[in-house]
DNA sequence: CGGTATCCTCAAAGATACTG
DNA sequence: CAGTATCTTTGAGGATACCG
């Protein structure tokens, strides 16, 4: 019995393997600030202020940078009008949207499991 | 209509606030190699060396460091058997388990979808 | 308003060597 | 085998100030 691995296999990324650029990709989803502002446009488009003031805690410096590489990854688009005083919007890509329920899950997962990791830990450091 | 908060509200973890411990559930999450590791288990108890062949490019201190931090949190247990040689069995608990359609889908994500994003950072990259 | 530019710190993480 | 101990580096990330 031949298998077709043409068919089966595609091109085969693995994330587990560290050279994989899935690798890079589990990294990207994986940061903290990325999670964040992504759950923020996956309410709809968003102005650069909206989301420092949805992501408490994040600096300009972090947002643009995360807002940059998330632009250079296709997840999402920004617009500038020119306008005074300047407004930019960035919003979710087809692609930006594959991901929201990965996100939306990590958060939902956070939200709900906190009372019981941080009781975990107090028993842990405990003992 | 008076709405019962105690009820409707509950203690309302916001990861979005900074302060909040659910901030740091996503960043655990988040965590490259929990998510890499957390993988491997989900496929079942393993070894210290096991997980560390699977997971490719861990260094032993971050491997122990991070299966440390999963045990504090109660999503990992660990039992050693007084053997030599010495072994070490890593299983996730019934809580680590509730993580595990979490992570399977990022991992899920980032295979589907790292054609698309790497050909989006080729033409960002171009422009 | 929507960012850059700059400086600074600290800790995450790799490499390596060694031990119960 | 399953880690720990130690050393070192580098860059992520915060604070602040300023510019188009």
């Amino acid at each position: 019995m031949i298998r077709e691995d043409a068919v089966s296999e595609e091109p085969d990324f693995d994330p587990y393997h560290p050279d994989c650029p899935s690798r890079q990709l589990v990294d990207r989803v994986g940061d903290r600030w990325t999670i964040l502002v992504t759950g923020v446009l996956s309410d709809g488009p968003a102005r650069y202020g909206e989301i420092a003031a949805s992501v408490g805690g994040i600096s300009p410096k972090m947002l643009s940078h995360t807002l940059k590489a998330l632009e250079r990854d296709g997840l999402v688009t920004r617009k500038a009008y020119a306008e005074v005083p300047p407004r930019v919007v960035y919003e979710l890509t087809d692609l930006g949207r594959t991901l929201r329920p990965v996100l939306l899950s990590v958060e939902a997962w956070a939200r709900e499991n906190a009372p019981a990791v941080l009781s975990a830990r107090e028993r842990y450091d405990a003992s």
